[in-house]
DNA sequence: TCCTATAGTTAGGTATACCTAATTTGGAAG
DNA sequence: CTTCCAAATTAGGTATACCTAACTATAGGA
């Protein structure tokens, strides 16, 4: 009979990290942003829907371990170290993989890739990771235009979101964009995004009604125009065309 | 700013169960076999792993909720309730539609197929099971030869392993049979099994060697004949052939 | 019938990952 | 400089799901 204690600290998953450990890491990974700043408690604790107090536990949990994954130093915020790092980079890779393949295999509304990925990405093997990549083609690009970091673990050439992309919310006066890429985590904006043929890689020509305060816009080659609240506009990254 | 309680009771899935709790139903499902008999807690704590002590506690627990899963009475064992049985249900028919797509969509090893499947079983969503379900054709069997069961939770008619099968290692005497099913939980043996072309309704003609402690096999039409060993025998269901 | 072995239960802990409430701290504003 | 306040930390709990050790009940053998 097994000592019992193969299966105690519950929640080891085919890596060596808890969920829970996972979305602390790809939370910071995302709020640090491109330059890999200082986080802030309040911020992960925002993001996390959790206590601050929860937060500061954690992290000093991950801090004080034989291999750490954060660095944190009290009252200064945290980064992700670059084991910690490594392991975000992966967790966002499964999760943009099997989003990818929800879509593309599985027919799933895109409004619902992300729940699904956001559970599964913690539980699936190197293999299962492994055999999507294969079948999809080893895409670089998820269905919501975001990059898919490498099996090496890392963020490839000409990352998606692009630096340069802004906000569609965030444009004024009219002009000619190409859409870079939509926000995968409000359902109910997906839904309207997709509605008025918003894809990512498409053309996108904008017209600021000043009346409303949404924005009127053209996708592609479609001459029918859309309204978008600024609600909607801000799950939309586009990148401005010259001319 | 949320409650924050929306993210407590840690575990919750898409279900309302644990992970925890989905594989103690599992396995009263699997120990009370066809006749649906009285569950030992040695029996569960062996299955699971796990200490008696352990299974008393969490037995205590399930059978004190508003809607018990299970019918639990002091000493003298467990039987699942009619919600817990269509809830392990459930979680089998996950388990084997998850391996059965892992195996045909992406040609996962058989004997990698178990690990995965009883992993993921707890975190798909009913549509992630009902896409795999319409991309296989709705399945009835899967890989090792078991009945998957309906989208209604139930088992299928001819259920498979079927009531008349018996184990490989317990034939006495020569003769043909129907292989009806594998075991799905030793990789070892499941190797062995697919090397001499074990495969459900396969046929298979048996020789008890008399000189060893093991079987002589011929599968199908080929004249190539394979030896297996009594610990390997154990994994294998076959019904006898008539004539 | 009695006795004892085995199965089961209770009692008391551990670790994870949350929470609220109380306290501390560091930096910006006066 | 001091003050003050938002942000962070500490202290003290909860729930899940395990554990070991100690105790109890039941059923089969003498
Ligand atoms: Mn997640
Ligand atoms: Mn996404
Ligand atoms: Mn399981
Ligand atoms: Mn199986």
């Amino acid at each position: 009979m097994e000592t019992g204690d193969h299966n105690m600290a519950a929640r080891r998953r085919t890596n060596g990290n808890t969920e829970s450990v996972d979305n602390y890491l790809k939370a910071i990974l995302y709020l640090g942003g491109a330059e890999e700043s200082r986080v802030t408690i309040k911020a992960l604790a925002g993001r996390l829907s959790v206590a601050p107090a929860s937060v500061t536990n954690m992290l000093q949990k991950l801090a004080g371990s034989p291999a750490p994954l954060v660095e944190y130093e009290r009252h200064r915020g945290v980064r992700l170290s670059s084991a910690g790092k490594r392991r975000a980079l992966e967790v966002v890779r499964h999760h943009r993989l099997i989003e990818t393949f929800l879509y593309q295999v599985l027919d799933y509304p895109i409004e619902e890739l992300h729940e699904e990925a956001e559970r599964l990405e913690h539980f699936i093997s190197e293999r299962f990771e492994q055999r999507i990549a294969a079948k999809l083609g080893n895409p670089r690009i998820d269905p919501h235009g975001h990059s898919i970091p490498t099996m090496e673990g890392e963020m490839p050439e000409g990352e998606r979101p692009a630096r340069e992309s802004i906000l569609l919310a965030d444009v004024v006066g009219d002009g000619t964009f190409v859409i870079d890429s939509i926000s995968d985590r409000d359902a109910h904006s997906l839904r309207s995004i997709e509605a008025c043929g918003i894809t990512p890689g498409a053309r996108l020509r904008v017209r600021k009604s000043a009346s409303s305060e949404g924005y009127s816009v053209r996708t592609g080659r479609s001459s029918k125009v859309f309204d978008l609240s600024r609600e909607v506009a801000r799950d939309v990254r586009v990148v401005r065309l010259p001319k």
